[in-house]
DNA sequence: GTAGGGCATTGATAATACGCAATGAAGCAC
DNA sequence: GTGCTTCATTGCGTATTATCAATGCCCTAC
């Protein structure tokens, strides 16, 4: 952990696509006050229910936003990305832990600074408004995924959702033979909570689909995709084929790009 | 439809507590450029894809969000109450259709004008962007309650959840005998879509609580909670009968206030 | 009033998922 | 290497839920 030097700024920026667009004094301002932090994979960011001093922006790898149960479970509600950020600014205690899924570098803004700039800056206020109605938008598609009555058609829509929340997310989408593969960055137990279900139930679900040819199961944290619309089909949203196929990926830079 | 004169002022800034903190002079600009609108029950407010050129505040009544899916069935995604904001500010299209769950008030700002007011006026901006947080995490909340792998559970969750979002307002909740009763908004079958099952289990989840008496089922769609504490043990999150006996409910108004 | 439509409920059966226990596979300490 | 831990998988009996069909209820139109 320390200050980032001027070096740094190119880092900064690319990991965070939007920050890119910002006016280049401020987006020096953002790097004269921003740390850059490793953490390791099962390192706990935040813990619910403190008040965080810090807003922190992922740079690389996975975090995980968990809710810590009375009885001391952890619940699983969302992944945060390269580019996604953390922590309230300007109100009250974080609801929810957060933990690296993998190794992950984030950087961490101290609060009154950042709500600082942010105050100053009516382009960094609207990027966060923008970055946050986004967020509203997926934590709606989630609730959509996870209101599939089956199993099957909940986690075939999660691992869709993967694809287009690890879309140019270096380490966590491959190609084999043309198709897409993916890093599941969470354990089946957790994903099992995450879709209201048992890692048993999980783990056949996977089989299910690989028995169907839909998927192959390379390790149990590495997938492939083997016919996207199918894994549609059974997440009850044949659209989000089309959106994953029609789109850049990195099957396009192997097999053929996919553009039906 | 129209304009709202200046008299109704103290209409919209009742409905909308935040909205009441700002400057004298901002909520006058608010005033000018919104309009009051009546809708029925059962009336499509926005289409999904279009390009919203409105803004809107609940003022009264239940509106809900729904995706529409490729072949037709409409899935309930949320509820809006009295004081949300739907609509996009500053980019796209909507992403799901909003209908009026029951005969609705809602205050439509002209977006051009509303993001004018935004630009100009910090205060507003973090007024829509500390809503959006919070929106946030009750989207998280009802991911919580969506993963419970049993449908009891999920139905106990989401009663409790109409209690805190129902509270303070008028007409969804109410008492009797001391108890706290609870008004659905939505059907059988968009209750089901809403937490991943069919409207018989759903029947059937209700029926089963009322058994245990833990509901009483006055009507389809209006409901005794007798018992709090164990409808959080059925979602599995006791905490959440704390936060609901220890506020100000209907049920201090006539029965007496519990607070134990 | 009666007829019709929409919604909620109930019953019976098949499909699905849970829950427990056991096994297997991978990583780590020593 | 062995032992240990953690995680994923598999088997199997049970519990829950989906599914289909039928019934009842309420409201509205006529």
């Amino acid at each position: 952990m320390g200050i980032i030097g001027t070096n740094t700024r190119v880092c900064v920026f690319s990991a965070i696509a939007d920050l890119a667009e910002l006016p280049q004094d401020l987006r020096e301002e953002l790097n004269k006050i921003c740390q850059l932090r490793s953490v390791e994979k099962g390192q706990i960011i935040a813990h619910p229910g403190e008040v965080s001093d810090l807003v922190g922006f992922v740079s690389d790898g996975i975090l995980r936003m968990q809710k810590t149960m009375p009885d001391g479970r952890q619940h699983v509600v969302g992944l945060l990305v390269p580019g996604d950020v953390f922590g309230r600014v300007f109100d009250g205690a974080m609801q929810f832990s957060i933990e690296a899924a993998t190794d992950a570098k984030i950087f961490l803004f101290p609060r009154p600074a950042f709500e600082a700039l942010l105050s100053a800056s009516p382009e960094l206020d609207r990027l966060m408004l923008l970055h946050f109605l986004n967020e509203i938008d997926r934590t709606r598609d989630w609730m959509v995924i996870l209101s599939n009555p089956k199993v099957r058609g909940r986690l075939a829509g999660f691992l869709l959702m993967l694809c287009t929340r690890f879309r140019n997310i270096d380490g966590m989408l491959g190609s084999m033979n043309g198709m897409l593969t993916i890093s599941i960055p969470i354990s089946r137990a957790d994903l099992a909570h995450l879709l209201g279900a048992r890692a048993e139930s999980i783990s056949r679900a996977f089989h299910a689909l690989a028995d169907d040819g839909i998927i192959d199961i390379i390790r149990p944290d590495l997938i492939v995709l083997r016919n996207i619309e199918d894994l549609a089909d059974e997440a009850g949203e044949p659209e989000m084929a089309e959106a994953i196929l029609t789109d850049e990926f990195p099957i396009g830079s192997i097999g053929p790009t996919r553009r039906q």
